[in-house]
DNA sequence: AGTTTTGATGAAGATTTTATGAAGATTCTC
DNA sequence: GAGAATCTTCATAAAATCTTCATCAAAACT
């Protein structure tokens, strides 16, 4: 999970911000004042900071400028539509990333997070499983959307998204998908991939969530 | 039946979503520039907005903005892969509630458009059952009829109604309409489910409320 | 580069499972 | 017990699924 500080001396703000930005699984801190803050930053991790400019005890000016002799973090910084040019631009001498005018939205906000931490965000969402197995009726969801699969489908599949990132032998597959003594081609279990992989297709053609590993077997990618 | 608007300026793609969705039962209305869209927008029930950002008259930006500036409809944004975080962003900012890129798969759409308008679906769904249990009587209310069944066929069905939407293995449904210990054929449930299949078709010849799951069982489709 | 091995693909054939219609067995009612 | 309704079984048809095979493409190896 990211971690958010929020540098913001109106309380209204400052939790509408951080509601959002929970809702949308960020953690987040928040300090009415610049001095807090700075030591708050030294002493944790915090992957961006969203600085407003007007603080009670230090100017944003300052706040940043300790930020950047210590760190490169993503700074986002929220000011008052009306405020001068200079001390924004001042700002942005000193590495800030982006800029909100208030009064702001919430989901503007959340916005500009994201594009920041975008790079880093993305192991979030494979982390964030596409599949999910529905047990009763014996299918399998897929971005929403149910897979008519048949059994031997269903029990590969489902097993794969069990244990995603990890190889499968066909043997393995085998042995899962059949009650009878086997003794037969393991090229079977190709043809079922194929299929399966046919199926995943309809719905999401960019990807090929199966991935092949030669000699060995097949695993799924989360 | 739910409406949604394509604005995409690409003939080729408006058509190709256009028919998925048909297929999935929304209504679609399409058009190729912005003005024409708002102006539908004022004038009809729309339920979800495709909204390509590349288009001839207006920029999606300005689109989105006058749309949320009216309704809080759910809007889903087309773009191509390379568009730039700005815009994007800027439209996130705005209320866009998903993304789709371009090359984009039709299905994918489908499944963001189930997606963004599944609660409304759910309830609606729910409120529709079309069956419903006279205990007393031992009937099967479906589609404000009465069904006439017998015991067996009463038992099958109204746990089926009971738990609708997952898989009833034979075996269980045996065990439910037996009283008698009996080491019976599994295939006399078969028979039971055409004669309710054929009672059910007799009101609604269209559809088949009753699926067959291969190697597993049946369930009702509420 | 050429050879060998392994996987992908498409299609045909075999197998399994279910649907169907009808006949026989059972139970219930009178 | 006769007659009717219901339940079960059976044989066959139809459908879906599984497996195999032939061929092509890709990767690994010499």
């Amino acid at each position: 999970m990211q971690h958010i500080l929020i540098i913001e001396d109106d309380r209204i703000i400052a939790e509408s911000i951080e509601f959002v930005l929970e809702k949308d699984s960020f953690s987040c801190q928040w300090f009415n004042n610049g001095s807090e803050s700075l030591n708050y930053l030294d002493n944790n991790k915090v992957d961006l900071v969203l600085l407003d400019v007007g603080l009670p005890d230090m100017s944003g000016f300052d706040v940043l400028r300790k930020v950047r002799l210590k760190s490169n973090i993503p700074v986002i910084i929220i000011s008052a539509r009306d405020d001068e040019s200079d001390q924004v631009l001042g700002l942005e001498g000193l590495g800030a990333n982006a800029y909100v005018t208030k009064p702001l939205s919430p989901r503007l906000v959340v916005a500009h997070v994201r594009s920041q931490l975008r790079h880093l965000r993305s192991d979030k969402k494979t982390s964030e499983s596409k599949f999910s197995i529905n047990q009763a009726l014996q299918r399998v969801i897929f971005h929403d959307q149910e897979l008519i699969l048949t059994p031997a489908e269903f029990k590969i599949l489902s097993l794969l998204i069990k244990k995603p990132n990890r190889v499968h032998s066909r043997e393995y597959l085998m042995n899962i998908i059949w009650d009878r003594p086997h003794g037969s081609d393991l090229k079977t279990i190709n043809t079922h991939i194929k299929s399966i992989r046919k199926r995943l297709k309809e719905i999401d053609s960019e990807n090929d969530y199966i991935e092949t590993h030669r000699g060995i077997g097949y695993s799924l990618i989360e």
